[in-house]
RNA sequence: GUGGUCGUAGCUCAAUGGUAGAGCCCCAGAUUGUGGUUCUGGUUGUUGCGGGUUCGAGUCCCGUCGGCCACCCCA
């Protein structure tokens, strides 16, 4: 174990990763907020308690947890849908319905890392609460849907699956198996696309056949229908299908589940999510029963998703370097007026530029050299021209002489925007 | 957690069991006030770590840690 690294599927965000994650960020709030959705944040960290029985043995196995000093068991959370369902129960009174949150944080799961999946990741969630229509299962869909157009992504590039729950509980019911099997069922079947027929069919026993069909045929619903309608009257028909081999590993989903996929099958899924209408109820011992539905999308598939489509990386890349500029590099010719000019960088950056100068005497040529690669539009020059300054544009090469007193006047309008901070 | 594979400078990579190198990056200069060019010089390694075999190990063997891939599982 090296000090020099971190611990292993945790990241450290270089500049560059930084400006990375920030255009994901940038975005993802800009279209949930679109959407009329109010941001919140939730507690990192917390009892173990929480997790369990509630998300399923998928998440619960593979827990970052931990006993603390005071004898808690806590865990660092793995994902949102609990937290947000124990703060909605606590505070539902506080606020009309429906909900329309969304939250940006950091989840961590206890697992080996690999490709596309680390021990920790950030994640973009969305969830409404208090409304039962399905109108809010197209909103959300549409959303998630949006969500990665803004990035410049396209119907050619990802796909939203969509499924229901209640079809294959309606399904189970048809053929009298009891409720007690049907959460098991369900994660039989969500595995069975990714292991071999004859073992799914073996846990199915005599269910395998009509289960199979049903996959086969794609599965049906008049829920699933109106669902597709209300997403192609938006236009958005060709960002998803149904397919009811989606369920969903989560146990507490209980409707519509959705996940979003890249059309080349490159990757693990890039978002997921549904209607989880009991867990509320759950969570506060019936206290307060309202619908839900949320979902979550990571921004590690993300990031390799927009790496992988040239469209969509250049934009980021093209985002990200124009956001690293500064606008003025001052450039100390004669340390005679580094008082001087400090004294206008300081008005300068009470006005809102992004300015920086060499802080120890430094050669001219260098200096120049810091203002291009820092990506200045404007340098200024302060040296034997004093009291005048003289001024740079950096692209086009062009110098001018203006009086110290008119400078700040000057660089407004070349940057043609107001003067106040 | 299981299996496979890899690990050499900050990065990308060389080095038939015989003295550890290149490019890029970084830093400093090229007669003292103008730019991603050019030239010169310079720093960096206990070859991931620990054992073993050998006259001699970056190279072969074992262990360990870490990366990648698959399984598991999937936020």
């Amino acid at each position: 174990m090296t000090l020099m690294q971190p611990l292993p599927g945790f990241r450290d965000f270089l500049p560059e990763d930084c400006a990375k994650r920030n255009y994901i960020f940038a975005r993802w709030r800009r279209v949930a907020r679109r959407y009329g959705f109010v941001e919140w944040e939730g507690s990192p960290l917390e009892p173990t308690e929480l997790y369990k029985k509630k998300s399923g043995d998928e998440i619960v196995g593979q827990l970052f947890n931990f006993t603390d000093k005071g004898e808690r068991e806590v865990a660092l959370r793995p994902e949102l849908t609990p937290t947000l369902a124990r703060v909605v129960a606590a505070h539902e009174r506080e606020f009309k319905k429906p909900l329309k949150w969304f939250s940006i944080g950091q989840f961590f799961r206890y697992e080996k890392q690999q490709r596309g999946r680390l021990r920790e990741h950030f994640q973009l969630n969305c969830d409404i609460i208090g409304e039962n229509d399905l109108a809010a299962d197209i909103e959300l869909v549409a959303l998630c849907i949006d969500v990665l157009r803004t990035f410049g992504l396209t119907e050619k590039d990802f796909v939203v699956r969509i499924s229901d729950r209640e079809f294959w509980t309606g399904f189970l019911r048809e053929r009298n198996v009891p409720a007690e099997r049907w959460d098991e069922l369900l994660q039989i079947i969500d595995r069975s696309g990714r292991e071999p027929r004859d073992k799914t069919a073996e846990k199915l026993g005599k269910l395998a056949e009509p289960v199979f069909a049903t996959l086969h045929s794609g599965g049906k619903s008049e829920k699933l229908d109106r669902l597709i309608g209300g997403l192609r009257a938006r236009g958005l028909a060709d960002f998803v299908q149904i397919d009811v081999g989606i369920v969903r590993g989560l146990a507490y989903y209980t409707g519509i589940v959705f996940e979003l996929f890249d059309r080349a099958g490159k990757f693990r899924a890039i978002a997921g999510g549904g209607r989880y209408d009991n867990l509320i109820a759950q969570l506060s011992d019936g206290a307060v029963s309202l619908p839900a539905l949320g979902f979550a999308m990571g921004d590690v598939v993300l990031s390799e998703l927009i790496n992988e489509i040239p469209r969509a990386r250049e934009a980021m890349q093209k985002a990200v370097a124009s956001d690293r500029k500064i606008d003025i590099y001052v450039v100390i010719a004669k340390e005679e007026r580094r008082a001087d000019a400090l004294a206008q960088i300081q008005q300068l950056r009470d006005r809102g530029y992004r300015v920086d100068y060499p802080m120890t005497p430094t050669k001219v040529a260098r200096q120049f050299q810091a203002a291009e690669e820092a990506g200045a539009a404007l340098a200024l020059l302060y040296g034997d021209e004093w009291p005048q300054v003289k001024v740079k544009n950096l692209p086009t090469r062009e110098e001018s002489l203006i009086d110290h007193g008119a400078l700040l006047d000057s660089v407004a309008k070349f940057f043609n925007v107001g003067s106040s901070a």
